[in-house]
DNA sequence: CGAAGTTTTGACATCGTTCAAACAACGTGG
DNA sequence: CCACGTTGTTTGAACGATGTCAAAACTTCG
């Protein structure tokens, strides 16, 4: 799945250097460009925070046997530090082309603590959607998370959100397997409760009710197609 | 359950030693005791890092239908900062009767970032665990992360740890139901792996077993009481 | 001994997974 | 421009791990 940004022009280069803007250590380039599926910092032997200008980020972790945890999406304005000591702890991958700015944490102290602070509250909060929801919980909640991150123009005034998750990563993002995941979703979709025709591009057609379903209050619970309901 | 005090284990934590170590400010006392249940800096206005010196601790998150993640046990030696914004979102409280050294954290910025470091590691850990491993997998990992953190002396050469956590308390924070626990901790015990009379001192009879089995490595999958397995 | 809380056990239900196949989207090469 | 391979998504059927409900067993403490 190719996420061709609209107004994102692909750049042939991976690292880009914009030389206009301010950055924290001069020895660096400020902006990064990074392709989708590559790694983030990587290479990196210091401690980095990185600001995402455009795109979309996933946070990761590895299990030996390969199952994966994505636990955190990032996407503009936010921020993330990488620590290199992590050592195959936590990795960062972009899910599209993603642009971000380099900081050095040591030259921003109050954003780098902000940024540590920011991901242990969503952290917290993921943790328990991760040990304490069912599967319409969890996609309910991603969505509504997706909507405000991933922000497109509003359409007869519903939020549409860009979608650089593919079934795959939502389902790591949200401890499901991607069969769940997409049932969910097409059960939104029958239900009126969301609506979209390419898969990367979601509207929240009735965003009350997804938000009555992320906290719980399910009405109409049932999340798979039954033959009882509509 | 009345945990009094598993003799103060040697602590395993090289930041404790520090003796030039600053205190929290000068108006309050450095000590402090918290009884069982009670919540921890729900009163403080200010940022506080807390040093546990004995006993335990379990940081948590609740949804408004009272559903409970906890996301993390803290032990001796180990550090757990808490900010009064955390608006609802985190709280802190004793399982056991436990004391703690209050610190300022401006007063000591890098055991500050040190211990959001630490707490930022293990919640990406623990939301792996949470999000894809199974009963078996989660129940091993946490009785060897605790075995760690409340250890007592050994037992023919064999790890023993203070369980200073109830059934309830294992669920969620393992994201698990009592029953599933209690069945999950019958089965290592029945297979040998670990040993239990009183709920709350612990043996890893078979600590390298339950290592292969927290890593997913199960020749003997099932965990219900099956009639196939002894 | 009796009451209250916790843990264990059993029987059963169900949600989510697993396995398998069809379908759709997309890029490539003929 | 179309056949084809590849990759991702959807759907169905069946299974099974874990949850739910209920009751018994055990612990603790008065």
């Amino acid at each position: 799945m190719l996420h061709v940004n609209a107004q994102q022009p692909i750049l042939p280069h991976p690292l880009l250097v914009h030389p206009g803007l301010k950055s924290g250590t001069a020895d660096k380039p400020f902006l990064n460009f990074i392709a989708p599926g590559e790694d983030l910092g990587a290479s990196e032997t210091s401690p980095r925070l990185y600001r995402v200008i455009d795109g979309c980020l996933a946070v990761y972790h590895l299990l030996a046997d390969g199952r994966r945890q994505i636990t955190d999406i990032i996407g503009p304005g936010r921020t993330i530090s990488q620590q290199p000591e992590d050592g195959g702890n936590r990795s960062i991958k972009a899910l599209t082309y993603t642009e971000v700015e380099v900081l050095d944490p040591a030259a921003n102290p109050v954003l780098a603590a902000e940024t540590a602070l920011e991901a242990l509250m969503r952290l917290t909060r993921h943790a328990t959607l991760l040990g304490r929801m069912n599967a319409a919980e969890k996609v309910a909640n991603g969505l509504l998370d997706l909507a405000e991150q991933f922000p497109r123009k509003l359409r007869q005034g519903r939020p549409v959100l860009t979608l650089y998750l593919t079934r795959s990563d939502l389902a790591d993002w949200l401890g499901l397997t991607i069969e769940t995941v997409s049932r969910t979703l097409n059960q939104f979709k029958r239900e009126g409760v969301i609506d979209y025709s390419h898969a990367e591009i979601v509207t929240l057609m009735r965003p009350e009710r997804l938000k009555d379903i992320a906290s719980g209050n399910h009405p109409t619970a049932s999340v798979r197609a039954s033959k009882g309901k509509a």
